[in-house]
DNA sequence: CGGAATCAACTACCAGAGTAATACTAACAA
DNA sequence: TTGTTAGTATTACTCTGGTAGTTGATTCCG
């Protein structure tokens, strides 16, 4: 039987947002979905093909597992299949920074950015753009806790 | 060249600097030995046992694993081995920060600190470290600048 | 209609993290 | 000196990412 209904499976991972963390080859699949909308898997392809150089088949079967893992869709269309992302990278992003935040500087985010500051040279560009960031990250908190009363 | 002794082994990897990336588990257990100095298996299995309730042999297995990749090294001592990390937290952290920097933001460490900002609510008191942080990282380039300008 | 091209499905491997039981060995104690 | 036992070595198994060949179905074209 297809897929008419796949009344023993547990859902695809439908459920609403749950941490997800996903290897190199599977960021650069993701990342041509979250771009492009929709993709088959040869399209996929013939865009990595020139940095990674990999089968077509390794793009199909990644494509499968990361249905299976609930992250993409797909939907036929003629002969072929078009996939397209369920999970946004923003959470993607939020998950997998989350994790190493947590597990190399026990979620102090904080002290992520100290690291990033000492240990990289940061240009005056950079540092001032990180300074308007903060600037502006301030500004609306302000802006909010005039409205939200502060939920501490 | 010292290919005086090295029976059959290629050296464990005594390499400088080489990128490297751990696991949770592994990462605990370095986190152990970077906090301690030196350890036993033994005494990171106790130091682990409160939140991760592992068997003593999967600490061992681990430390075995760590130290084919070259992150630590061990000293005998009557029958037991004390560990010892031979790569830096910093070391560490700055190899698997980049890769998930490079991963998910493209290299562009500034994107990473903006996600940071907007992906997660950072309370006052963080924002103002986050400020003093990066003023002093300006403080610190311009001073290092100035003596460069002087024979530049 | 029938062969060729195109896909997806299935199967298969390797590596490394994680987990642990079992086997072996050497140090220590009586 | 020898038995106990602490502790390492060996072996094993599961999962997941990555990589790809083979097979099977299907569409498309001549």
């Amino acid at each position: 039987m297809p897929t008419s209904k796949t009344p023993s499976k547990p859902p695809p991972s439908a459920s609403p947002q749950k941490t997800v963390t996903l290897g190199d080859l599977q960021l650069a699949i993701m990342r041509e979905l979250w771009t492009r909308g929709e993709a088959t898997a040869a399209e996929v392809h013939q865009a990595l093909l020139e940095e990674r150089g990999l089968a077509p088949t390794t793009i199909a079967t990644m494509l499968t597992k990361l249905e299976k893992k609930g992250v993409i869709t797909h939907r036929r269309e003629g002969r072929r299949f078009v996939y397209r992302a369920t999970v946004s990278e923003r959470h993607v992003r939020r998950s997998m920074v989350g994790q190493l935040t947590e597990r190399l500087f026990g979620g102090d985010r904080a002290a992520l950015v100290s690291h990033l500051l000492s240990e990289h040279e940061t240009d005056a560009e950079e540092l001032a753009a990180l300074q308007e960031m903060i600037e502006d990250a301030v500004k609306a908190r302000e802006a909010n806790s005039g409205e939200e009363a502060d939920h501490a």
